[in-house]
RNA sequence: GCCGGUGUGGUGAAAUGGCAGACACAACGGACUUAAAAUCCGUUGGGGAGAAAUCCCCGUGCGGGUUCGAGUCCCGCCACCGGUACCA
C-alpha cells in the first residue's frame, strides 16, 4: 500500500461494479421447479464445494481453491444451458468458537455471526457466483431443527438384515427394540481427554492425543450416544463401485470399513462350561493353534480364570483398563499377557491348549479373542517366543514339502511364515493350497456345529455424542433410566443459555449446569450431550436445495429434480450431486458419515438416491511459497485479501487454476500471480488502449474485420480446447491455450471485434469481472445483454484442418526430417516423399529399407538395418 | 509393514503409444526512455562441430522388456508425499 503501483488495468473499478450488479440482479439465482422463472426445458447442474467451518483467521489460499474450480464449471454449465446449483453456507458448530467463548465469555452464536460476515465478504470479493438466497449455516435453529430430525428419523429405526436395509422400529418384532435402533446408548470405553473436558471420537485421537490441542487422551468407560453405521458396512463398501471418485478414495473408504473374510471357531472351555469363540481370516491354521488369547475386556475372562491365576489375571486386566490408546499400541513395543489358567479344547483334534490374555488382542475387533498360531502370525510368533509357547508348522510354502514327509515335524520352524502355500500337518487337510484347506475346514466346522464362514469389519459403531455446549442437543429425553425421542412437532430444541461455557471437568457436559432447561418435565430430564460437528454436515447438500422450506427437511420435488440423474434397469435412480469438491482430508469421516445418513434416508423413502454424491474430485494442497505446508509458524501464509488488493479478483482466480493440475499438490507463487496478472492485462489491452490523457478508451485496432486464416484457426482452436479442458477440469490448459491465442492477436490490426467477443465468452468463467467489462466494450451499441447470460460458443472442426500438414519424418524413431505434404496425400506418395528425402537418404545410405510406417497426418518413421 | 499417489529444464508445468519441454515464471540480450518502471521483440534442456545457415550426440528417478516408435504400456527397483497400522 506505501507503493501505490500503477495497475496493470483498473481491476479496483471493474470488480466491485460487476459484483454488486450480481447480487442486485440475483444473476446466480437457481430456481426451483415452481419458482418463477423455472425453466422444465433446462437441464440441472448440481456442483458443490465442501462447506468450510468460518473460524477466525478468515480465509486462506487453499479454500479458493476447490471453490474456483466449481465456480468455473458452474458459469460455463449456465452458459451451456444448465439450471446450476452452486451454493454455499457455513459449518459452524465446533470447538474453537466454544473455546473462544471459556476464554472471553462471548457466546458462540457472536463469534460465529462475525465469522461468518468475514468469510461471506471474503468469497464475494473473489467474485463466485453463488446462489446465496439458499446459503445454509449448521448453527441456524431452521438448520439444525432438521439434523435433530434426521436424528429422530435414525433413532427411530433399525436395520433389518433380512431386508438389509433401515426400516420404522416399529417393524421390529424382538422383545426390546432399543437394542437394535440405529441410535442407540451403549457403556463404551471412549477417548477421555481431561484437558478438554470431553471425550472424543477414535478419529479425532491422533497418537493417543487430541487432534486439537494435542492434550493426553485416556480410555474410560461412559454412557454415549452411538450410531449403528456397521449395519451398513457391506453397503458402504459395495455402493462405492458405481460412483465416479477417485480410485485412491475410494481404496481410503473400503481400507477403512476394512472388510475380511475369515471363519469363527468355538473351542470348549476344558473341564467347564462355555465356550470361546474366535475370529480367524486363516482357518487353515486350525491345527496349528497352539494357544487362545482373550482381550482383557473379553466377558469370559472371569468365568474362566483359575484360583492360582485370579491375582495376575486381575491384575493385567486393571492395568490395561487403565492403558491410554497411546501405550497399548505405540508405545508397548513389548508384547506383555497373563495366563488364565484354564484350557480350551481345539474342536477338530482335540487338543487342550491354554487360554492366556493380552493387549495385542483387540475386544472391539471380531469376537475379541484370536486362536493363535505363531507358526504364520507375526503377532502370535512374538508373544509365542516371549512366553515360550508351543509353534507348530502347518503351512507349506510348496507342495511338495507338504506331501513329502508322513511324520510329524518336531522341530519348531526357524522363522515366521505368513503366505500362501499348502497345509501340511493338518490331518484332513493335507496338500490343500491355502484357499481350498479354508473352504474345506470351513466346510467341516460348519458340519460340526463348531464354526461358520463370516466376515468382520474394522469400521466401529460411530460415537455420536459429546460433552460440549456448541453443537446441536439430543432431541431425547430420559424418564425412570429409559429413553425417549421427542415428538417432530417439539423441534428444534435449542441449547440453553449459559454464562459459563466451561467443560464441568466431571464428564457431564455444560449443559447440565443449566437445571432449568435440563428439567423437562416433572419425571423427565433432558439428554445433555450434544451431537458432534459431522452431523450438520452429514446433510448440508440436502438442504441447498430447498433451504427455506419450512415443513420439510428438503421439498420432495426439489429433491427429485436436483439429485435424480440416471434411472438404471431395476428403475433405480442414480445420482445425487454432479460434482463435489473437497479436500483429501474428509475422505473417510465427512464423506463416510454423509453416505450413511443419506443410505438411512433413502431406505426410509425420505430422499431419491441411494448415494448422494456421484462424482468428487480432490483439490490438491497449496504449499508456501518456501514449498513448505502453508502455517502461521512458518510465516508462509499467503492471504487472499493482500493478492486481491494487488492483482485483482480475476487475477487471484486465474493463478489458482493455472498454477497445475487441481488435484495436485503444488507451491504458492507470488511471481506466477504476476504472470497471469499480465496476461489479464494484454487481453484487457485487446480492446483498450490508453489516450494522451491515460485514460482507458477503446482501442482503434478493434473493428469488423474478417479473421484470416490462421486467426480463424486459433479462434476455433481455442474454442475447442477451453470447452475440452474446461469439462476435464483441465484449467490449467485451458488458461493456456487463451495465452495463445492473446499472443496471435496482440500484434493484429484491425482486430476483429467477432473473435474477441468469443475469447470473451470463453474467459469469462475464469476472469468474470474483467471480461463482462470489454465484453460491454465490444459492443458499443448496447443490446448484447450481460455476458454471463451468453451461451457458450461453438467451434468448427472443418476451421482446424490443414491443407497441407507437416510430417515429421522419422529414420529408426529418431526425426530427421520434415515433410510438407498435402492434406489428401495417400500414404504410398507420402512414403515415396519420406523416402526422397536427401536427409533420409544420408541416414539410411548403406542400409536396406526395411519397412515405411506411415501414420496419416501424424509421422513417417523410416525402419532400415 | 500394508494401501494410494508423485518423480520431466533453474521454477510451475504440457504432451489420444507418434516432433519431449506447449503455456508461464525466472534469467539474459535488444527496442522505447534523460533514466527507471511498464510495454514490445528475441534467446533460453545438456554437450559437441561450424564463420554461418545448419548439423550431430545425450536427455522424462534407476534397471530390464514389449513396439517400427515409450515420459506414456509391462516387469523389477529407488526416492519423496499422503493414508493406515498389534484389525487376527
Amino acid at each position: 500500500m506505501s507503493t501505490e503501483r500503477r495497475k496493470p488495468y483498473p481491476f479496483d473499478q471493474i470488480e466491485p461494479r460487476w459484483q454488486a450488479y450480481w447480487e442486485r440482479e440475483s444473476v446466480f439465482h437457481a430456481p426451483n421447479p415452481g419458482d418463477p422463472g423455472f425453466d422444465p426445458g433446462r437441464p440441472k447442474y448440481y456442483v458443490l464445494d465442501m462447506f468450510p467451518y468460518p473460524s477466525g483467521a478468515g480465509l486462506h489460499v487453499g479454500h479458493p481453491e476447490g471453490y474456483t474450480a466449481t465456480d468455473i464449471l458452474a458459469r460455463y454449465k449456465r452458459m451451456k444451458g444448465f439450471n446450476v446449483l452452486h451454493p454455499m453456507g457455513w459449518d459452524a458448530f465446533g470447538l474453537p468458537a466454544e473455546q473462544y467463548a471459556i476464554k472471553t465469555g462471548q457466546h458462540p452464536a457472536v463469534t460465529t455471526a462475525q465469522n461468518v460476515g468475514r468469510f461471506k465478504a471474503q468469497l464475494k470479493r473473489i467474485g463466485f457466483a453463488y446462489d446465496w438466497e439458499r446459503e445454509v449455516n449448521t448453527t441456524d435453529p431452521g438448520y439444525f431443527r432438521w439434523t435433530q430430525w434426521i436424528f429422530l428419523q435414525i433413532y427411530n429405526s433399525w436395520f433389518n438384515p433380512a431386508t438389509g436395509r433401515a426400516e420404522p422400529i416399529a417393524t421390529y418384532k424382538g422383545p426390546d427394540p432399543d437394542q437394535v435402533r440405529l441410535a442407540f446408548v451403549a457403556e463404551v470405553p471412549v477417548n477421555w481427554c481431561p484437558e478438554l473436558g470431553t471425550v472424543l471420537a477414535n478419529e479425532e485421537v491422533v497418537d493417543g492425543k487430541s487432534e486439537v490441542g494435542g492434550f493426553p487422551v485416556v480410555r474410560r468407560p461412559m454412557r454415549q450416544w452411538m450410531l449403528r453405521i456397521t449395519a451398513y458396512a457391506e453397503r458402504l463398501i459395495r455402493e462405492l463401485d458405481g460412483l465416479d471418485w477417485p480410485d485412491s478414495i475410494k481404496a481410503l473408504q473400503r481400507n477403512w470399513i476394512g472388510r475380511s473374510e475369515g471363519a469363527e471357531v468355538e473351542f470348549s472351555v476344558a473341564g467347564g462350561n462355555g465356550r470361546i469363540r474366535v475370529f480367524t481370516t486363516r482357518p487353515d491354521t486350525l491345527y496349528g493353534a497352539t494357544y487362545l488369547v482373550l482381550a482383557p475386556e473379553h466377558p469370559l475372562v472371569d468365568g474362566i480364570t483359575t484360583a492360582e491365576q485370579r491375582v495376575a489375571v486381575d491384575a493385567y486386566r486393571e492395568a490395561a483398563s487403565r492403558k491410554s490408546d497411546l501405550e497399548r499400541t505405540e508405545l508397548a513395543k513389548e508384547k506383555t499377557g497373563v495366563f488364565t489358567g484354564a484350557f480350551a479344547v481345539n474342536p477338530v483334534n482335540g487338543e487342550k491348549i491354554p487360554v492366556w490374555i493380552a493387549d495385542y488382542v483387540l475386544s472391539g475387533y471380531g469376537t475379541g479373542a484370536i486362536m493363535a498360531v505363531p507358526a504364520h502370525d507375526e503377532r502370535d510368533w512374538e508373544f509365542a517366543r516371549k512366553f515360550a509357547l508351543p509353534i507348530r508348522a502347518v503351512v507349506s510354502e510348496s507342495a511338495r514339502l507338504g506331501l513329502g514327509g508322513g511324520g510329524v515335524c518336531a522341530a519348531e520352524p526357524a522363522e515366521c511364515f505368513v503366505g500362501e502355500g499348502y497345509a501340511v500337518h493338518s490331518g484332513p487337510l493335507d496338500g490343500l493350497p491355502t484357499a481350498e484347506a479354508k473352504a474345506e475346514i470351513i466346510r467341516r466346522l460348519e458340519a460340526l456345529g463348531v464354526g461358520r464362514g463370516t466376515v468382520t469389519y474394522k469400521l466401529r459403531d460411530w460415537l455420536f455424542s459429546r460433552q460440549r455446549y456448541w453443537g446441536e442437543p439430543f432431541p431425547v429425553v430420559w424418564e425412570e433410566g429409559r429413553h425417549r425421542g421427542l415428538g417432530v412437532e417439539e423441534l428444534p430444541v435449542l441449547p440453553p443459555s449459559l454464562e459459563d461455557f466451561r467443560p464441568t471437568g466431571t464428564g457431564e457436559p455444560p449443559l447440565a449446569k443449566a437445571v432449568d432447561w435440563v428439567r423437562y418435565s416433572e419425571n423427565a430430564l433432558r439428554e445433555t450431550n450434544t451431537m458432534p460437528q459431522w452431523a450438520g454436515s452429514c446433510w448440508y447438500y440436502l438442504r441447498y436445495m430447498d433451504a427455506q422450506n419450512a415443513s420439510r427437511f428438503v421439498g420432495c420435488e426439489a429433491e427429485r429434480y436436483w439429485t435424480t440423474g440416471r434411472v438404471d434397469g431395476q428403475g433405480q435412480a442414480h445420482g445425487g450431486v454432479d460434482l463435489y469438491v473437497g479436500g483429501t482430508e474428509h475422505a473417510v469421516l465427512h464423506l463416510l458419515y454423509a453416505r450413511f445418513w443419506h443410505k438411512v434416508l433413502f431406505d426410509l423413502g425420505h430422499v431419491s438416491t441411494p448415494e448422494p454424491f456421484q462424482k468428487l474430485v480432490n483439490q490438491g494442497i497449496i504449499l508456501g511459497q518456501d514449498g513448505q505446508k502453508m502455517s502461521k509458524s512458518r510465516g508462509n501464509v499467503v492471504n487472499p485479501d493482500d493478492v486481491i488488493d494487488q492483482y485483482g479478483a480475476d487475477a487471484f482466480r486465474c493463478y489458482e487454476m493455472f498454477m497445475g493440475p487441481l488435484e495436485q499438490m503444488k507451491p504458492w507463487s507470488m511471481t506466477g500471480v504476476e504472470g497471469v496478472s499480465r496476461f489479464l492485462a494484454r487481453v484487457w489491452r485487446l480492446v483498450m488502449e490508453e489516450n494522451q490523457a491515460g485514460e482507458w478508451v477503446r482501442s482503434g485496432a478493434v473493428a469488423d474485420a474478417e479473421l484470416d486464416r490462421a486467426q480463424t484457426k486459433v479462434l476455433h482452436a481455442t474454442v475447442k480446447k477451453v470447452t475440452e479442458d474446461i469439462e476435464t477440469l483441465s484449467f490449467n490448459t485451458a488458461i493456456s491455450q487463451m495465452m495463445i491465442f492473446v499472443n496471435a492477436f496482440i500484434p493484429a490490426s484491425p482486430r476483429p471485434r467477432a473473435a474477441l467477443r468469443v475469447l470473451m465468452q470463453l474467459l469469462n468463467p475464469f476472469a468474470p469481472h474483467l471480461t463482462e467489462e470489454l465484453w460491454e466494450q465490444l459492443h458499443p451499441e448496447g443490446g448484447a445483454g450481460r455476458l454471463a447470460e451468453q451461451p457458450w460458443p461453438a467451434w468448427d472442426p472443418a476451421c482446424l484442418v490443414e491443407d497441407e500438414v507437416e510430417l515429421p519424418v522419422q529414420v529408426n524413431g529418431k526425426l530427421r526430417d520434415k515433410l510438407t505434404v498435402k492434406r489428401e496425400a495417400t500414404p504410398a506418395e507420402v512414403e515415396a516423399l519420406a523416402l526422397a528425402s536427401p536427409r533420409v537418404q544420408e541416414h539410411i545410405a548403406g542400409k536396406t529399407v526395411r519397412k515405411v510406417i506411415v501414420v496419416p497426418g501424424k509421422l513417417v518413421n523410416v525402419v532400415a538395418s
